[in-house]
DNA sequence: TCTGGGGTCCTAGGACCC
DNA sequence: TCTGGGGTCCTAGGACCC
């Protein structure tokens, strides 16, 4: 057992928009956000230069997913509203998003990084958790290291934190963002991570900072000057707990490497609110490609799904699930779209429909689910 | 002019079984 | 005719993350 880990959490800078730059690279310098639906792409000109959409003509649904760090400095961050970013920000690039091509960076720098320390948990498509622990290296000639091997393999800079835990570690690899390698060492707790929000530890949502707000704690450094019992009190014991831990720089997770999913989902916001009779033929359609699309990506990752759900958002923003657990598991659309049909009868239909979705959880494997297509199954065979 | 799409994990109540 | 706990599965909702 390891009494001193070395956990590092490598997150890419900017990463959808800086994939953009690549292909783009006259934009480098400029504003440019990426992210809504039906954007054009770039149409080449007579001249050779490249018409960009842009940000203050979008109409429509939808948010930023990316921002350069030019365009953050203007006030428009991913998460924000497409409409409301193009009044902050109304001459910034608008480029639709090309998520084949991060999916195909995101393979790349990963691999980089696994020729230097194999040991790697995947924490989505532009970030992932590193224990150097069994390295014997120098930390920071080692992070220059793998940073310069994903420059290599992509064009692409990324920012490190490396300490004991991975808690730590994702704060600091945000602490010196672009291009930034930070090192702390539990001693410097106090000093470095007290003075930081308690928002900027992961885990702390929206709700629990304004629930902390309202006790008068601001900082992890109040937090961790909270006494235990007054978090048990406040939050329950399993989070009270969590909280005090978390605000004291403890966390002994081990690294998950090799998950398998646990759900796969499609869902589509609609242009225009729909309505479950007036427009029953659109939302008849958009619902069978779902499952259609659900049916594809289970059979492509060699899954079949026990329990199908759907999600509904109406137009108040509201949403409700509903989900249906079969004897069997099940990967053909027409399966799926029936047991979907299903959850949808049990669903009120007044209100308008802002988003539909189709979810297939209860993952097995699909030769698990279908015992004909393998050997040694037929126990009770006529 | 509101708020995308893909996930994970947790909680909590009820059914059902031993 | 009142009454145990424990365990697991199912369903719904919600917080949070990238």
């Amino acid at each position: 057992m390891n009494s001193y880990r070395r956990i590092a959490h490598l997150d890419m800078d900017a990463f959808f928009a800086s994939v953009e730059l690549i292909r783009y690279p006259e934009l480098r310098g400029k504003p440019v956000v990426v992210g809504g639906r039906n954007v054009h792409q770039p149409v080449a000109q007579s001249d050779g230069s490249k018409c960009f959409a842009r940000l203050g003509d979008y109409v429509g649904r939808g948010v930023i997913t990316t921002s350069t760090y030019e365009a953050r400095a203007l006030g428009v961050f991913s998460g924000m509203g497409l409409m409301k970013s193009a009044q902050l920000a109304p001459d910034a690039i608008l480029l639709p998003a090309n998520f084949d091509a991060y999916r195909d960076c995101s393979r790349r720098f990963k691999a980089a990084v696994a020729s230097i320390a194999p040991k790697i948990e995947d924490r989505g498509i532009d970030e992932i958790y590193i224990d150097l622990s069994d390295i014997p290296e120098e930390t920071t000639s080692l992070a220059r290291r793998i940073k310069q091997a994903v420059f290599d393999a992509t064009g692409l800079t990324c920012s490190i934190g490396i300490t004991p835990n991975k808690l730590l570690s994702k704060i600091c690899s945000d602490l010196d963002k672009p291009n930034g390698i930070t090192c702390l060492a539990m001693e410097e707790l106090a000093t470095r991570i007290w003075p930081l929000p308690a928002k900027k530890i992961n885990g702390i949502g929206p709700k629990a900072t304004e629930r902390l707000t309202g006790l008068g704690i601001h900082t992890i450094g109040e937090l961790a000057a909270t006494p235990v019992e007054f978090l048990v009190r406040k939050f329950g014991k399993t989070t009270g707990a969590w909280l005090h831990r978390v605000a004291h720089g403890i966390d002994e997770r081990q690294l998950v490497v090799g998950s398998e999913p646990k759900s796969i989902s499609r869902e589509s916001t609609f242009e225009r609110d729909l309505h479950a009779s007036q427009d029953r033929a659109e939302l008849s359609e958009v619902f069978t490609s779902l499952c259609m699309r659900v049916a594809d990506d289970l059979k492509r990752k060699g899954y079949a799904s026990r329990t199908i759900g759907i999600k509904l958002r109406y137009s108040d923003f509201h949403a409700v699930t509903r989900d249906v657990t079969l004897p069997i598991g099940v990967s053909e659309g027409t399966e799926i779209r029936k047991a979907a049909g299903e959850c949808l009868k049990r669903v009120p239909l007044t209100q308008r429909i802002r988003l539909l979705g189709v979810r297939a959880g209860g993952l097995i494997s699909l030769k698990e689910a279908n015992p004909e297509a393998s050997d040694g199954q037929a126990e009770f065979q006529f």
